[in-house]
DNA sequence: GCCAACGTTGGC
DNA sequence: GCCAACGTTGGC
């Protein structure tokens, strides 16, 4: 099983609005990154945890669990939709360039771990997501840095 | 709102 | 294939 940290921006998505999807769940849209696509593509597979991060906020951090649900990968509509700030012109039908994987909502974290503190922990300013300039949307969270935020933040 | 860091684009 | 210019991300 893997761990993912995903980002989100709660203006545009909030953990919240994954809670109150149908099913609790949602296709994780929008995605325009060769690396994060790689990881969703190559990488997740159902059941992976993920850490559910809000950023370009007040208070950026990890604020919940969730869970990858669909058993993989499968071409994000948004890209061929004209409307969608996600379009792409460059994508062909026959070879889809983006991709999506459906997230379900599991559990609120008791307090948020902000990413303040997570810079600030011994361990946990190791994570990615703590570097200088790491703007990638979806990254691999090792278990070390798991269990101690399970074990911290979730007791 | 600012701006550093990064990824992508496109001319050459 | 190089790299300058540009657009985006995201913390502050």
């Amino acid at each position: 099983m893997n761990i993912w940290l995903m980002k989100s921006e709660p203006d545009v998505y909030s953990f919240d609005d994954l809670k109150k999807a149908d099913k609790r769940t949602s296709m994780w849209e929008g995605v325009r990154n060769y690396q994060a696509r790689n990881f969703m593509r190559d990488d997740m597979c159902k059941g992976d945890v993920v850490l559910f991060y809000h950023s370009n906020c007040k208070e950026p951090g990890i604020v919940g669990l969730a869970e990858i649900s669909s058993s993989k990968a499968y071409p994000d509509p948004t890209q061929f939709d004209k409307k969608s700030n996600y379009f792409d012109p460059k994508s062909d039908p026959e070879n889809p360039r983006w991709l999506v994987v459906d997230v379900r909502y599991r559990k609120a974290v008791k307090r948020p771990v902000t990413l303040k503190e997570i810079k600030a922990h011994p361990e946990l300013g190791k994570m990615k997501v703590a570097q200088r300039g790491m703007r990638l949307s979806i990254q691999p969270v090792d278990k070390a840095h798991y269990d101690i935020i399970q074990k911290e933040f979730w007791g």
